[in-house]
RNA sequence: UGGGGCGUCGUCAAAUGGCAAGACACAGGGUUUUGGUCCCUGCAUUUGGAGGUUCGAAUCCUCCCGCCCCAGCCA
């Protein structure tokens, strides 16, 4: 069985399940419609609809769109797409939209057994007499109205007979409570705004408090999992379901995930999408779901992710390499290998017949073997990556150079012979000689050949645009700038440079959008939903591991 | 300086009074027709600090220190 130690909301559920609290765990995932998912929000994702799959119990979605100013039809159906997206299934969906009568109703009964009042005070006079931290508030001058007065107010508040600001229903809980949301909280605001869901039909809106714990309630929910900052809401949360002795969901609160080298805050985000410093929230840069997909980061290494990290209510950051080797992890097991030149110069073999062509078996996913294998073309000229040859190698650089043998991956053991150069110097080809008794790419008489490159053959492949993505931001804490400049001076200038001669072998015409695949020794790319059949468009979701590119660094 | 939380390796994170897991990162070595993968090895005599209880403490008690959250008619 699971060796796997529990979290502290496993053995609470657990506990809960012992005690005979519940015959069914239900959770819900409710985000507001205001933005696209991010990689912070597969973490609730992942437990939400992970530990229902785990009881044998229920996961909800649920739109908590309780604020017409913010929240779109755009979003709703984006998010439903990044969550079939993760691989989870919905019981049920709901909007909390579709509460608001039942709540409406809560917050009359709330009023007849005053525990609500209607209070005309600013929000500004509301503030002043909240008092601080360390002060205690004062009663508003409206919080002894009697029930029929507030009665009356509150359905003239839903009537539309009042402006909007101008009268708030509130709860009567204690305006001298150190908790500072148990200070009278608001339960309703007046909003003469149009609802994404509901039209016209309601001009007052319930606040998060208050309509959250009911939504709960109401479905069933039994553990209602939200993150830390929550945490002083709770008393509330419970005051209401106490208060209105309805259904007791229970609220437990976990850490949400932070990123090294990332922003993950719906308002940072947005404000990269909206001043164009990505092309959109699917920016394959962007830790949104949708980002990442578009990068070609495949959901099984997000969820994977998400089980590594754990769950805890200790505040951390989570190291991004995590979630690349996750990444990597997945990929490699997954990804058919192909050789592509991503910065080509052309390479002659002065030795090799100029009218043939020959098939060399290539391993698809040596991972894999029911992947199989693959004819590729060999012939006389050929393309090879640029930083795979140097005239004045340092140490320890074992690929093409003036003299040395270095094998052609599957094909055959080449040896340099020399270059040709333009009039300003630049190596506009490079000649060698092969080895005719080295065929497959093995040594005849077992001599060590340190080197071995990819290459296509340059009448075998056509040319295509990759797009070289890397960290967004260049510091582990993006929002830690210097002398208080905007989290903007941490974007990574390099986050995105563009290779548009690129050579790719022939059979990676016909692929779809979406398509995922290694190309050897470079990384792991997919192919972009810009490509057209005219022009091929690929994303580098991300790199192999470089033993060799941090050698340099090292030498430097 | 009110209230609510949290401090275990560089980063996540277990251990629930009985010899401080694991992963990532890092370092070294091996295999290799991807400088990839894979495989070995190393990496907290000590759990924010100081006392105390106990045969025995990361776990219990006391005091101290640090960090996070709350003063929206946002969620």
């Amino acid at each position: 069985m699971e060796e796997k130690s529990r979290d502290f909301i496993r053995e609470i559920i657990d506990a809960d399940l012992a005690a005979g609290k519940h015959t069914e765990i239900v959770t819900r995932f409710p985000p507001e419609p205001n933005g696209y998912l991010h990689i912070g929000h597969a973490k609730s994702i992942f437990t939400n609809f992970g530990i229902a799959e785990e009881y044998g119990g229920r996961c909800n979605l649920r739109f908590d769109d309780t604020n017409p100013v913010k929240e779109d039809t755009e979003f709703v159906e984006a998010i439903k797409n990044d969550v079939k997206w993760l691989g989870f299934t919905w019981s049920s969906l709901h909007f909390a939209s579709d509460y608001f009568d039942r709540m409406y109703l809560l917050a009359e009964q709330l009023i007849t057994m005053g525990l609500a009042y209607v209070c005309d005070l600013s929000s500004e006079e509301v503030r002043a007499y909240r008092g601080t931290l360390t002060e205690s508030g004062r009663n508003s001058p409206y919080r002894e109205r009697t029930v029929e007065e507030n009665l009356d107010l509150f359905r003239r508040m839903k009537a539309g007979e009042f402006s909007e600001g101008s009268r708030t229903l509130r709860a009567k809980i204690d305006m001298t409570s150190p908790t500072m949301c148990l200070r009278d909280p608001a339960m309703y605001r007046i909003l003469h705004k149009t609802h994404h869901r509901t039209g016209n039909s309601w001009c007052i809106y319930p606040m998060y408090d208050f309509a959250h714990c009911l939504e709960d309630s109401t479905e069933g929910i039994t553990h209602s999992l939200c993150t830390l900052e929550f945490e002083v809401n709770r008393p509330l949360y419970d005051w209401y379901l106490e208060k209105l002795d309805i259904f007791r969901s229970r609220q437990i609160e976990f850490a949400r995930l932070n990123l090294s080298y990332t922003v993950v805050s719906k308002r940072y985000l947005r404000k990269l999408v909206e001043e164009h410093y990505v092309s959109g929230w699917d920016d394959p840069r962007m830790p949104t779901l949708s980002g990442l997909r578009r990068r070609g980061v495949p959901a099984s290494a997000i969820n994977n992710f998400c089980s590594v990290i754990g769950l805890a209510k200790r505040n951390s950051t989570v190291d991004i390499a995590l979630l690349e080797h996750s990444i990597r992890e997945q990929l490699n097991r997954t990804a058919p290998r192909v050789m592509s030149v991503l910065d080509p110069v052309k390479l002659l073999i002065e030795n090799y017949p100029e009218d043939k062509t020959e098939y060399f078996d290539y391993v698809v996913n040596p991972e894999d073997d029911s992947a199989g294998t693959r004819a590729t073309p060999f012939t006389r000229e050929l393309y090879i990556e640029q930083d795979d040859f140097m005239e004045n190698p340092p140490k320890k650089f074992f690929r093409m150079t003036p003299g040395r043998e270095v094998r052609l991956r599957y094909a055959y053991l080449v040896t340099c012979t020399g270059v040709t150069k333009n009039d300003d110097g630049e190596i506009t080809e490079i000649r060698c000689a092969y080895d005719p008794e080295s065929k497959g790419g093995n040594a005849p008489d077992g001599r060590k050949v340190r080197g071995t490159l990819h290459w296509v053959s340059a009448n075998h492949s056509f040319p295509a645009e990759v797009r070289l993505y890397d960290r967004l931001f260049n510091t582990e804490n993006p929002m830690n700038t210097e002398n208080g400049a905007d989290f903007t001076s941490s974007l990574n200038p390099d986050s995105l440079n563009t290779a548009m001669n690129c050579r790719m072998e022939n059979h990676m015409k016909n692929r779809e959008p979406g398509f995922t695949c290694q190309f050897e020794r470079k990384g792991y790319f997919c192919i972009d939903p810009d490509s057209t059949p005219e022009k091929m468009v690929f994303n580098r979701t991300i790199t192999l591991r470089e033993s060799w590119a941090k050698l340099k660094g090292k030498k430097k």
